[in-house]
DNA sequence: CAACTTTTTATTGTAAAAGGTAAAATTTGA
DNA sequence: TCAAATTTTACCTTTTACAATAAAAAGTTG
């Protein structure tokens, strides 16, 4: 319970950042996806526990997939070399 | 609605396949997770729709991401040479 | 086949998700 | 500061998840 709490708090805010990235509101995401802008309100805030049919609309109409707002971020980022094996790696 | 339902089932076969993997029946998995074993058949036989907080009691109980029961896997397999540079994969 | 384990189905009760609508609050711009 | 757009809150209704329990159905093993 504890933590699902912030699993619910955290997609909330994934969600919010997706949708702000593509420039749409609520009332336009509600559109797409066939919930009302209040209930997306309430998921954004983290005050709703969403299903994954509900999980999925959004995703769906963000063009993200589900993990962009449930996987956690490493905790070590990807450390991305920028040669391999001498090679630069724009060359590939 | 369409949509939704097939990542509902598709989710439960991930779930299951996950839960095989490590061995552990409906029984087990609703203690580790405090739900029910019916409540997990259903979900697993993709009659139910589970709340996030659900797939992340799950999630946990397995040790695994949210994304491993929602993410599709690609179209186009990865494709895994069985050798790299006349070296064979398995002398690494 | 018979005993045992695992899974599924069904029923009842409670809690909560989600829609609609409307109104309030907040933010944004002119 | 005022007006418009956006977001949040509240109330009501319907649907559905989930628990608990029991029973039925599959699946396994001796």
């Amino acid at each position: 319970m504890e933590n699902a709490q912030q699993i619910i708090y955290f997609a909330g805010q994934r969600i919010r950042m997706v949708r702000r990235d593509s420039n749409i509101n609520l009332h336009q995401l509600a559109l797409l996806t066939g919930i009302s802008a209040p209930a997306l309100s309430l998921i954004e805030n983290g005050k709703r526990d969403p299903r994954l049919s509900t999980l999925s609309k959004i995703a769906r109409a963000l063009s993200v997939e589900i993990s962009a707002f449930t996987d956690k971020p490493a905790e070590e980022p990807l450390i991305v070399p920028d040669t391999v094996q001498g090679y630069a790696i724009s060359s590939f």
